[in-house]
RNA sequence: GCCGAUGUAGCUCAGUUGGCCAGAGCGGCUGAUUUGUAAUCAGCGGGUCGGCGGUUCGAAUCCGUCCAUCGGCUCCA
């Protein structure tokens, strides 16, 4: 007999070689229908398998997360069978589920995929799911393996087979397809109910540019038809929070051949999300004692060699220009320029921590297809400050700094979010990290202990640092899903020493300060990306770009409207009257589609009494108030969302 | 940068067996209407069909090349 402990504390008797199958079946019959696989302790096992063990037992349904893990890594072994019957010769790579469904890298060879024949496979795959075969699971010794494969001419799964060992290759097979795979599956393919094949694209076999490029088909399935269409709801949805979308048709940014690609132009609009953003970090870094300086866009090649920029980072560099000998350089970072800044004049530990800040331009070369929207830009003005500070000083400004960001966060409700700890790979000391392993570990300890003692939720991720130092990437995701970092905060023990900045202790001995990079609103290209796709265009009143839209019955009113347009621009709200001669109703639904927050309607009414009819976007009428009692309204809700 | 796709008016999109002056809706402009909480009516403008080169009697349509955008890969100080 073995004992089975449920999620719920319960626990349960079952002869020992019984499957997860046979325990979901007894628990309900209809647990025993939608069962997809089960965890066994820290395990995701096939429901076929005998378990012979005590232990933690938690059935695994669509709901969960590892089953939908298991349902799609199974779809993507449905996929490679349509395939091989579709394409003979196809050899396969790698084939693993991911967030949103799942995909298989394949070599077609002579064959070519092409996004027109994805329906087909779609329907082969349909047509194989139909006949319900089991996903079988067999032992398989590493000789057998490698016979199979070369048999079967697949070099990329040989390659795979020699990282394993004899003893825990496992084989899997449906119908009449056999793949090297760890597992866990479904039990058969009849679970898979709806298709959609999403996209084709090259992906570098192992994730190496160097390798040979495959074909990645990219797919996704659901246990019934109604999910499917749920989900290309939810993928309308994304599109129209796209901010490529929503800035062009909010007027916020555009992008011109002409200019060049990845440098936005920002129009009014984007202007006066800028200034109200800038506005915050300004008075916030000042509450926090930094000191606000500027500096050039250039600087002479020299700099950066001192830096350490340029060896690492010249390819993503705009070309140098050259005067009178002496190569300048774009900059594409600001610390340098800071740097000199610190070293301008001599410093003592009385100006300790020293902090400063500039929303600096840089630029940087990034690849052509890494471009995208806002979000991976060729200019960007970065919230960028950079402190100096002793050792003893770290832990306090570290802490503060990640305040800071808490702070942001919850005046722009940003909730779904990681801390991404980078630290460095010691193998990789002198070549992508400078050599100074004692540092590393020194400051890598420092960091991790100022995350844990302020509770602050992080992930630690090896071999990503920068070159000069750990980092924390706060990392949110676009309305499309795609992860990126929105904000940085990074430990520099390097450039201090490489730019030999000192301070003057106690004991008027020179020290080197620590620096800290930090950015909690990332660049503007990037934030206002962002915030356009979580507010969906709706934003806070304090960043619309028109707070208020004063609209006429009749252009009869026209002199009370510009009156009141004064009175409320003059009160430093953002108004603007539409005097076309169009009707009220046509008024009121193009402010509604231009999500401005205030709709002021003015008629008889309004002008006789003084007053004003207001209408809140996506609310509706709020009634009548007085000029004064509207502006009190309106400034409440600006303080409101900003604190 | 690599693989694949796409590029027609300000926006969304029709228009390919190569062939009359390249179309629609919305937006814009002009006029009429003077209007009460999500689209008043009429008229008028507006396009090097992404750029360049080629094939052809003839190219938005076929071919080449470049550019840009999109989906990924790689990269991201």
């Amino acid at each position: 007999m073995i004992t089975a402990r449920f999620p719920d504390g319960r626990e349960q008797q079952y002869e020992s070689g019984i499957t997860g199958q046979e325990i979901a079946q007894k628990i309900s019959q209809r647990l025993g229908k939608e069962a997809l696989a089960i965890k066994v302790d820290e395990e995701v096992w096939d429901l076929s398998r005998p378990i012979t063990k005590d232990a933690g037992i938690r059935i695994l349904t669509w709901e969960d997360e590892e089953g939908k893990k298991a349902f799609w890594h199974s779809s993507a072994h449905l996929m490679a069978e349509a395939l091989e019957a579709s394409f003979p010769g196809i050899k396969f790579g790698i084939g693993p589920p991911v967030d949103k469904g799942f995909y298989y890298d394949v070599d077609p060879g002579q064959n070519e995929i092409t996004p027109d024949k994805l329906e087909d496979i779609e329907k082969k795959m349909i047509e194989l799911a139909r006949q319900g075969n089991k996903y079988i699971r067999t032992d398989v010794s590493k000789a057998d393996a490698i016979k199979y494969f070369t048999e079967k001419g697949d070099e990329y799964k040989l390659e795979l087979l020699e990282d394993l060992n004899d003893g825990q290759i496992t084989f899997y097979q449906q119908g009449n397809f056999v793949d090297l795979c760890r597992g866990p599956h479904i039990p058969d393919t009849g679970f898979i109910k709806a298709i959609k094949l999403t996209s084709i694209a090259g992906a570098y076999w192992r994730g190496n540019e160097d390798n040979k490029q495959l074909t990645r088909i990219y797919g996704v399935t659901f246990p019934k038809q109604k999910d499917l269409e749920e989900y290309l709801v939810m993928l309308e949805e994304a599109k129209r929070r796209d901010h490529r979308k929503l800035g062009k048709e909010m007027e916020i940014f555009t992008f011109s051949d002409d200019v060049g690609s990845g440098l936005p132009l920002w129009l009014p609009n984007g202007g006066i999300i800028i200034e109200e953003l800038e506005a915050l970090a300004k008075r916030t870094e000042r509450e926090a004692g930094y000191h606000r300086v500027r500096t050039p866009h250039i600087a002479k090649e020299n700099l950066y060699l001192t830096s350490g920029h340029l060896p690492y980072y010249e390819d993503s560099m705009f070309p140098a220009m050259e005067m009178e000998n002496t190569k300048y350089y774009l900059k594409s970072m600001n610390c340098p320029h800071h740097h000199k800044i610190f070293d301008a004049v001599p410093r003592s530990y009385k100006d300790l921590p020293l902090r400063l800040a500039e929303y600096g331009t840089c630029y940087r070369y990034e690849k052509s297809g890494e471009l995208f929207g806002l979000m991976r830009v060729r200019s960007l003005q970065m919230n960028d400050a950079h402190i100096y500070c002793s050792r003893e000083q770290f832990e306090q400004e570290f802490r503060a700094v990640n305040d800071m960001y808490l702070k942001y966060f919850k005046i722009f409700n940003i909730e779904k979010y990681v801390m991404r700890f980078s630290t460095h790979d010691p193998a990789k000391l002198g070549q992508k990290y400078v050599d100074a392993p004692e540092l590393w570990l020194k400051t890598e300890d420092m960091v991790r202990k100022v995350l844990i003692s302020s509770g602050i939720p992080y992930i630690e991720v090896a071999d990503e640092a920068a070159f000069y130092g750990p980092k924390i990437d706060v990392q949110v995701w676009s309305a499309i899903g795609r992860e990126f970092t929105l904000a940085t905060n990074q430990v520099d023990f390097v450039q201090p020493t490489r730019f030999k900045l000192t301070y003057r202790n106690e004991n008027n001995e020179p020290e080197t300060p620590i620096c800290i990079h930090r950015a909690p609103l990332g660049t503007h290209e990037r934030f206002i990306g962002f915030l356009i796709e979580h507010y969906a265009g709706e934003f806070p009143i304090w960043l619309a770009p028109q707070q208020v839209s004063i609209l006429l019955i009749s252009d009869k009113y026209a002199n009370y409207a510009e009156k009141l347009g004064k009175l409320l621009n003059n009160a430093e709200i953002r108004a603007s009257i539409d005097n076309r001669n169009e009707k009220i109703g046509k008024k009121i639904r193009d402010a509604e589609l231009k999500k401005t927050p205030y709709m002021l309607i003015i008629g008889e009414k309004e002008a006789g009494e003084e007053m004003l009819s207001v209408r809140r976007h996506k609310q509706g009428d709020l009634g009548s108030m007085s000029v004064e009692q509207f502006i009190a309204h309106v400034k409440e809700e600006i303080n409101r969302t900003l604190n």
